[in-house]
DNA sequence: CGCAGATAGTTCCCTGAAGGAACCCACAAG
DNA sequence: CTTGTGGGTTCCTTCAGGGAACTATCTGCG
């Protein structure tokens, strides 16, 4: 669809979309995280086109999103597993599910659960300040230009 | 480009790229945040296409994301303002810059920052327990399954 | 050996969404 | 009554996504 690309945007939400924007590469993203991990069940899981699959398995291997290795070596058997980089998207992720959650879910409620292992109870992700650990949102910040802005 | 529908996926990722995956709307998003709120205003500052703009404002005021108000009734003049289920988008998005500043900034350094008002320190988001206030992070969570999973 | 089966893709064609430019309409000011 | 501005709509072209078929490599089995 001949796409404008977003990688050279002054803007870090560019930048991070022109990574995972595409279509499905949060939900490659996620199955990665919770260990469907193989070309096959990748398909399977998400019915999504083997085509698109494999290129945005090759996309997301070159931006260092995803890792791709050999779990067998004869035959030969791949799977894909998240690096650091990959692992902090995963943040991002619990913050959609956070806000899927709360407006999509409906009548039935959230499809997944997480269970915070440092206090054992059931929770979701909340936004706080790194500097002084109280609750930070949208209406909490004033927003200032950086040392990389656009002149 | 006849793309898989997300909304109907028992996931509240699919569900909100559903909402918000379209190329362009997180940008819309963070623009109408700062004050960019007019048709022509976003067009400039975006370098959209005139046509794919109106489609994506109309698609988020129905999604209930954007509202569109007047602000002059002779000449009829109108702009876009957040909800308050956009609002909490804004949550994602700083979620997004924060990633994106991490990992794809380079050498120029974050293009925005975020000064927090209830420290007055520049800052940037964590996430922290619901239940408990501790980081609460990928490596931090057993996944369970929940009320509205598929069966 | 020859063949089925699993894994991991690649190739092909078709459709429809994004890009871009031109056009349109209401209204106001000069 | 022409020009300017905000806020879109129309039209055409191109390329990305969907889907199905095909390929390649190795293993295990009769």
């Amino acid at each position: 669809m001949q796409r404008t690309r977003f990688g050279d945007m002054a803007c870090s939400i560019a930048r991070t979309m022109d990574v995972i924007g595409e279509p499905w590469s949060p939900l490659i993203l996620r199955n990665v995280f919770v260990g469907i991990a193989r070309f096959d069940q990748l398909q399977d899981n998400l019915g999504i086109s083997r085509k698109v699959l494999a290129e945005r398995l090759k996309w997301l291997v070159e931006q260092d999103v995803l890792e791709r290795r050999e779990y067998s070596a004869r035959p030969p058997r791949h799977e894909y597993a998240l690096t650091a980089k990959g692992t902090e998207l995963v943040e991002l992720l619990m913050v959609m599910v956070r806000w899927g959650d709360r407006w999509t879910a409906g009548e039935a409620g959230p499809p997944v659960l997480y269970r915070h292992h440092a206090c054992g109870r059931v929770a979701h992700v909340e936004l706080h300040c790194s500097e002084c650990g109280q609750p930070m949102g949208p209406g909490d910040v004033d927003v200032l230009p950086g040392p990389g802005s656009a002149t």
